[in-house]
DNA sequence: TTTAGTCACCGACTGTAGTCTTTAATGAAA
DNA sequence: TTTCATTAAAGACTACAGTCGGTGACTAAA
């Protein structure tokens, strides 16, 4: 399986390079205020290669997101098993929030909302395969399990809920330009309000 | 007020017909299907013109998009003062969320959220002083004053936590491509989690 | 080792949004 | 009525993402 040849080598070689220099400048200068020409050029390498490797200059950004996904399974292995499902669920949403705030910033964030509304590109922020969907499912599962949450509305319904409220906050957050808008708060107390409508004791 | 030179009423009229030429053209082929020379050249303008009248190709579809203001402020006035404050808000997302399926369509909602993103351009969706957010804010505050909603949470947070779930259920429908996500009965569904969540009832 | 084919890469080219300089028609002031 | 300033409009131009045909180094089969 690892069997490259000198070409593949080199060929990634040049893909890293391009990503390298890519994530470098954006967090210089900005996604907007990077070219791919300028890309293309600190990275030493060509238009040619620069799209033989991504399809898009958006897609570079994307890469970069889709480590947020290591980021969930390494969450999981630290919760703790003991504590509620809505616990968990804010813990997680917490944890998550400070990460996107802190590591990956909101120029990021802006991008790949940006780019998700593209029908023509790949629907990755819907993509239920994704650790996240099953992070939140396998939560939700266990606090209907014990009776924490309402059993008349399915866990997939309510994952699904509770990951588009979240979308909610992160598309909101990249509408506020200045720092009026605290990410982890706002996604705290809405989702906070989610799962007090989900609580099995009402009604 | 209504004195209008000569010039200023061919301006106007310059405008006009390049916006509607655009509508006509934007519906007919997509947005993103639609050259700004083609509508020029359609609209027997120029860019010269296009530009002194609009910021931005976005910016004509924007133009079509505050049309929703008359639509609530109308709404408000068919609206029965009898019924719930819940009632009310749902009732509102109902007739809001077909209104935007059917008459103003998904092309210019998508086109309406990308541009939102932009830091560049105007705040249009989350500015405080739209009527959709005066509407809203009535119907909570009549809410709290009848001990329907808890008080603990201020008008303010409330309207901007339902007007944020509708802005969540809105780009979730931009996200899908085919005709699987029903935008009515989604932005239903997320409200009423979120009114069982504000009732005063709930500890 | 030769040879035929592949594919990573190159950079000139295209399409399109948006800018800038110029022009002429209008309107205000004398 | 003449003059001067204003501004809507025109269209050539720029910037930039993405495409496409070409090239040569590498690979694999003989």
């Amino acid at each position: 399986m690892e069997k490259l040849t000198m070409r593949q080598q080199k060929a990634l070689k040049t893909k890293q390079k391009i990503l390298d220099t890519s994530l470098y400048l954006f967090g210089r200068k900005g996604f907007n205020n990077v070219t791919v020409d300028e890309i293309v050029q600190v990275s030493g390498t060509s238009k040619g290669a620069f799209y033989t490797h991504f399809k898009s200059k958006h897609e570079v950004f994307l890469e970069k997101f889709k480590e947020i996904d290591n980021f969930y399974l390494d969450f999981m292995k630290k919760m703790p098993e003991h504590i509620d499902a809505s616990e968990q669920i804010l813990k997680l949403t917490e944890t998550q929030m400070k990460y996107l705030r802190d590591y990956l910033g909101k120029d990021l964030i802006r991008t790949i909302y940006t780019n998700a509304i593209d029908p023509n590109t790949s629907q990755f922020l819907i993509n239920e395969s994704r650790p996240y969907f099953n992070i939140v499912h396998k939560i939700v599962e266990k606090g209907q399990e014990n009776g924490e949450f309402k059993n008349t509305i399915s866990p997939d319904r309510i994952t699904n809920l509770v990951t588009r409220n979240i979308r909610g906050s992160l598309y909101d957050w990249c509408l506020y330009e200045d720092e009026k808008y605290d990410l982890v708060q706002e996604s705290l107390d809405v989702i906070k309000l989610l799962l007090e409508g989900l609580k099995a004791t009402n009604s």
